[in-house]
DNA sequence: TGTTTAAATTAGCATCAACTAACCGCAAAG
DNA sequence: CTTTGCGGTTAGTTGATGCTAATTTAAACA
């Protein structure tokens, strides 16, 4: 039974480079690091492998840039994220709490729960969600 | 951080042992293996660890019992499977992916986040729930 | 009694995803 | 210049969890 990931891991490394990159002009190897507090070694070895995938490119200042394969695994991961953290929130999880059960569930959900669960968020919000539309809004800027 | 569960298989066997009992009158390893889709040889060693941590008992017939630990994680991983699989279900989910995803949803939520999602399940069935009320009231008979 | 079969086990291996130790290259600070 | 430190990499380790192949145990059947 293939699961619907690239690789667990992998989903999360690309999703922390574009929550990153929202926010930061550039991305390296030990912004990653720090965000996920993994050893450099790990986020070396695993955007080597995101390399060699074609999921990111790395230019010679060690800058990191989602490709668009990367960025549409990146955009889908932190969609989940956003809507399974809200609909947390809105059940009376605390925000932390939330925030970091969100970032497992997201992983393990298969794309017809995802749907149901954001149906159910997007009713309880009059489809409205100013996060998710900064989501699709965002492009990265290009080098 | 350490997570909440024992160890995401030990829970998962834990659970299955569980849910065998409540139908069988005996529960060996290869119905584990038959349930679960895993090999012979992986049961036997995963049993092999519950039993050296005191989950569960094996007789000389090879027949496995639940210990008061193993009882207790159990119930509690299947309650879980039991809440999540329902709530998706109320969602629009077909019962089939509720039941897949449950699976996998159940090892990696906090109790703060499964006490919300509790509340909500019993809160949308008026605090009715027969399959959870079968859980609190199985006793596994004693050999 | 001897063969066949089913369950369980042992041994060895693969994958994933983290880690530490140790090293390289370069740029800025003296 | 040399030294220092940071970012990055390589190599090797660990732990979790599955697998296959081959062996043991034991019951079942002519």
């Amino acid at each position: 039974m293939k699961a619907y990931e690239t690789h667990e891991s992998s989903e999360n490394y690309l999703e922390s480079i574009l929550m990153l990159s929202m926010d930061h002009q550039v991305v390296r190897s030990i912004d990653i690091a720090n965000m996920l507090g993994f050893s450099k070694p790990s986020v070396s070895v695993a955007m080597k492998r995101l390399r060699e995938e074609g999921m990111i490119t790395v230019d010679s200042n060690g800058y990191i840039t989602l490709t668009e394969d990367g960025m549409k695994i990146a955009k889908g991961t932190y969609e989940k994220h956003i809507v399974i953290t809200n609909v947390l929130i809105d059940l009376g999880v605390s925000a932390y709490t939330a925030g970091q059960d969100a970032c497992r569930i997201e992983h393990v959900l298969s794309p017809e729960t995802f749907a149901r669960i954001k149906d159910f968020y997007l009713r309880s919000h009059d489809g409205v969600s100013p996060e998710l539309d900064a989501i699709s809004a965002y492009e990265q800027r290009k080098p």
